[in-house]
DNA sequence: TTCCAGGTATGCA
DNA sequence: TGCATACCTGGA
């Protein structure tokens, strides 16, 4: 990978496995749109752009220290995705075709408490009005910022969530998740460390901690731990995953979603969480098993 | 009007 | 443990 820097931006050639309409609609984040010119998010105090240019990748809003400090580790340029992908092609026919499909997907780490909120708001719901929930949720909690004349705004912490109205939260859109935001809000505020050094902790107790928040059962503790702890072992199963593998793998049979996590966990190993994005993205995108 | 959507909490056998 | 049921909300 080649990095070169522009006036406001900072351009990547040669970029393995590296393909935004891939890595922000494969489920991972709520917090990417498409604006006609490339993908815009905010992630901690910053608003940036992803600009696909032939086989060029262009962080638009970058500067190189943001670049090494940032967005290097976000987008976890450090791993190396094309043996990955090698190594899960050689499972089966299946994850072949899933990762040919999806073959510019990388997993990103995000921050582990706005992921933690994001989750709690996806269960049961659907992706357009968990995106808007938590904008909404931004909008009136988070920090205000100004680019290219526009206001974006930035994830509220922890202890601003902790403090805040469960009426405000109904109204953006959390519907009976609001008691569940806010009794996690507090109860990470208290102790904000912990939820970050789960990272260190091995994967079943880490878990473990996360089913401790109202809210959270196993689905979501394995989004977090997947898309913010860096736990690549997780594989969390919602309806698109138990679709996908039912028809394809079961011939339609019904599997419950303890078994099929340890169908999954036993099979691809440390690799069950990139291999839970191929197969997430393959369903979904072609109404697989649906 | 009714049903459904990236699950979870709760109650009961 | 395992299973059934209710749950905000808004768009189809």
């Amino acid at each position: 990978m080649e990095i070169i820097k522009e006036q406001t931006a900072i351009r990547l050639k040669n970029v393995d496995s590296f393909k935004p309409l891939h890595i922000f609609e494969c489920g991972q984040a709520f917090r990417w749109s498409f604006d006609g010119y490339g993908y815009v998010g905010v992630v901690k105090d910053r608003v940036i752009r992803i600009i696909e240019e032939g086989t060029d990748i262009i962080l638009e809003n970058s500067n190189i220290d943001d670049f090494h400090n940032i967005w290097k580790k976000y987008f976890d340029l450090d791993r190396d995705y094309s043996l990955i992908k090698k190594q899960l092609a050689t499972c089966d026919s299946i994850m072949k075709k899933a990762i040919s499909f999806g073959h510019g997907i990388r997993i990103l780490n995000q921050d582990p408490w706005e992921t933690l909120i994001s989750f709690i708001i996806s269960a049961n719901n659907n992706i357009d009005r968990i995106g808007k929930t938590i904008e909404n949720i931004c909008r009136v909690y988070g920090d205000k910022l100004i680019w290219q004349g526009k206001a974006y705004y930035t994830f509220p912490s922890p202890q601003i969530l902790a403090n805040g109205d469960m009426d405000i939260l109904r109204k953006c859109g959390c519907g009976y998740r609001d008691k569940y935001i806010l009794s996690t809000a507090n109860m990470v505020a208290a102790d904000v460390n912990r939820l970050y050094e789960l990272r260190n902790l091995p994967y079943d107790e880490a878990f473990e901690y996360l089913l401790e928040f109202p809210g959270v059962g196993p689905k979501v503790a394995d989004c977090v731990l997947l898309f913010s702890l860096g736990k690549s072992e997780a594989f969390p199963v919602d309806v698109w995953i138990r679709r996908i593998v039912e028809y394809l793998y079961f011939n339609g049979e019904d599997i419950n979603s303890k078994d099929l996590k340890r169908l999954a966990m036993g099979k691809f190993g440390d690799l069950a969480g990139f291999a839970q994005q191929y197969l997430f993205y393959y369903a979904r995108e072609n109404n697989i098993g649906k």
